[in-house]
DNA sequence: AATATCTTCAACCGCTCCATA
DNA sequence: CTATGGAGCGGTTGAAGATAT
């Protein structure tokens, strides 16, 4: 900010614009007629804006430049105003109670910058992007989970109060927002139905390549809202996806079934369940009850963040897993039920959704550029080579065997036995399984965590994917959040990140995965050629993990070709690794 | 002190939706 | 029904500052 400012002083000549320093900041651009400057705004270019809005009001930014001269075009004016000049906006950083908002928000909406800007007064849904980008970043480096495990746990509880309500609206808060944020929430338990009733499917193969299923999978992976919603989604998706999972989750998410549908034509889902329809998002907003959020929670809307103080700041965000868990165990209720986390897992462990879920999961897309490899690779090793370990997987993991074995095989059976029947990219299913398989990769602790920190989760419910986020779950809540605690309770979390995919647990566990990597190695390089196979090998993601697990290694990226932070799935990101 | 690296954040870009002609 | 323009959103970029070496 200042810099821009302090920059664009100096440079500024005149508000006139044709005194608008053409050449010193910023270039011109063709926005339009190739007259357009870009770049950092001068004080004087903010002043003609200013004075531009004093008269003609917010809006008609293209006419901008003609009623002011400003050789911007409508958008960078726009921007500038939103972000900078529009008066009421909070300059400086972030108190904590801003900061616990927006992780509780994140929990629930995921990337949603503008509306959860909408909850934070005076703050701009690009200052909110750019925190939480830092925010992840520094935590990712810290090996900090991005959510504290308190969230999670007043986000369980929060969801039981929900179920109790489950009716519809009961009070309603009046924040519209709360309820789109409880609507993110739905991915996961959409996720968690699709889980549950796989038999429903049907539809999944036909969705279109995004939103259902990208939702869907972050939700499944996660929980975290955090991407679940997928950025490719188209605006109206979003919109009625949110106003439709709102409703389908106010509805108690009985009906797995609709979420597809929902998709599809969200009012219609959102009838299913028996919400009030066609859909209000604000009014569902007004009723944040419903969707299970806790009176403080969210009462933020205004910027209050009473709640959250818990015991510190535990935020009483819901955390994906959280929402996943329930969903599974068939309702918020449930889900929200103390139950552990772990639990659910074991549930959705013994008695996999058969196939379904996978089949469900979105399309490689939101995960990245990685999944899709994965995905690809495991098509061709499949081709290949079809363990044995296929077959076994996906109904019942059994505890003998190798844990993270088990988590593998799961999700490899379900796209083989599944089949993607998806996706654009044709990759869906295996998306959705990369994505997630990191987490429950991790989460099972296959590999990165090594036992140690892992140790919480046993068995097979270590090596469910997703699991990470149940571990968290599961274990106490009580502890207050601090960062220290915060990173010994998420240390076993680690396992959440995408990379796990590629971690050597998964591919080169010792039971038996080894040949999958060099499948995959392959699958890769024929795919992508030696340049990104080579790559891929490189990375070393085992040792790496290993490391990071050990709490040696720190903050070490991903590697090359990994997946932005920012684009993983709520879930991956829920666990920051060390 | 100089250089390299990292972090932060304003701005841009591409995309989509919506309204209107 | 299609085309066009306005508006908004989310992801990414790149420069400046901060920090580390």
């Amino acid at each position: 900010m200042s810099r821009t400012t302090s920059e664009c002083e100096d440079g500024m000549i005149s508000k006139d614009q044709t005194e608008l320093p053409l050449g010193e900041e910023g270039s011109y651009d063709e926005c339009t007629n190739g007259v357009l400057k870009k770049g950092p705004w001068t004080s004087a270019e903010d002043a003609i804006l200013i004075e531009y809005v004093k008269k003609h009001g917010e809006g008609n930014w293209n006419s901008v430049q003609k009623h002011s001269g400003l050789l911007r075009c409508g958008k960078s004016c726009r921007l500038r105003w939103a972000n900078h000049l529009r008066p009421n906006l909070k300059k400086g950083a972030f108190t904590q109670e801003e900061e616990q908002l927006i992780i509780e928000l994140h929990a629930k909406m995921g990337n949603k910058w503008a509306r959860m800007a909408a909850h934070l007064p005076g703050r701009t849904d690009n200052e909110i992007k750019n925190y939480w980008n830092t925010r992840i970043k520094r935590r990712q480096r810290a090996g900090l989970p991005l959510y504290p495990p308190e969230v999670c746990l007043q986000a369980s509880q929060g969801s039981q109060q929900c179920l109790d309500i489950n009716g519809i609206d009961s009070g309603n808060k009046g924040q519209h927002d709360v309820l789109q944020t409880h609507n993110y929430g739905i991915p996961d338990v959409m996720f968690d139905n699709l889980k549950t009733n796989q038999s429903i499917l049907p539809y999944v193969p036909e969705l279109p390549d995004i939103s259902a299923s990208s939702v869907l999978m972050k939700g499944l992976c996660s929980s975290q809202h955090g991407s679940f919603m997928s950025p490719t989604m188209h605006r109206q998706k979003r919109l009625r996806e949110t106003t439709t999972l709102q409703s389908s989750f106010s509805g108690g998410m009985k009906n797995d079934f609709h979420v597809f549908d929902q998709f599809q034509d969200g009012d219609k889902a959102a009838q299913y369940f028996g919400l009030s329809f066609p859909f209000d998002p604000d009014s569902v907003a007004k009723n944040p009850e419903i969707f299970g959020e806790n009176q403080g929670s969210h009462t933020l809307a205004n910027g209050n963040f009473s709640a959250s103080k818990p015991t510190s700041e535990a935020v009483k965000l819901e955390l994906p897993s959280l929402q996943y868990a329930e969903t599974d165990l068939g309702g918020w209720g449930a889900s929200c039920s103390s139950s552990p986390l772990i639990e659910s897992v074991d549930t959705f462990i013994q008695s996999p959704p058969t196939g379904t879920v996978e089949s469900n999961f979105p399309s490689p897309r939101n995960s990245g550029l990685l999944d899709a490899l994965l995905y690809e690779a495991r098509t061709l090793s499949s081709a290949k080579n079809r363990s044995s370990d296929k077959s076994s997987n996906s109904s019942t993991i059994t505890p003998g065997d190798d844990a993270d074995c088990s988590v593998l095989n799961f999700s490899e059976t379900e796209w083989e036995d599944y089949g993607d029947p998806i996706s654009p990219l044709g990759h869906p299913a295996t998306s959705l399984f990369r994505e997630c398989t990191p987490i429950s990769a991790s989460g099972s602790s296959l590999d990165e965590s090594p036992p140690t920190e892992t140790e919480t989760l046993t068995g097979s419910k270590h090596k469910f994917g997703c699991s990470a986020e149940y571990n968290m779950k599961s274990e106490p809540v009580d502890h207050s959040w601090t960062p220290d605690r915060e990173k010994e309770s998420y240390t076993h979390l680690n396992i959440t990140r995408p990379d796990a995919l590629l971690d050597s647990d998964w591919l080169e566990h010792d039971s038996g995965y080894g040949k999958d990597q060099v499948i995959m190695t392959e699958a890769i390089s024929a795919l992508l050629g030696d340049d990104l196979s080579s790559e891929y090998k490189q990375m070393d993601l085992s040792s790496e993990y290993n490391q990071m697990d050990a709490g040696a290694s720190t903050g070490h990226g991903w590697g090359p070709g990994s997946c932005s932070w920012n684009n993983m799935p709520a879930v991956c990101q829920m666990s920051e690794f060390p």
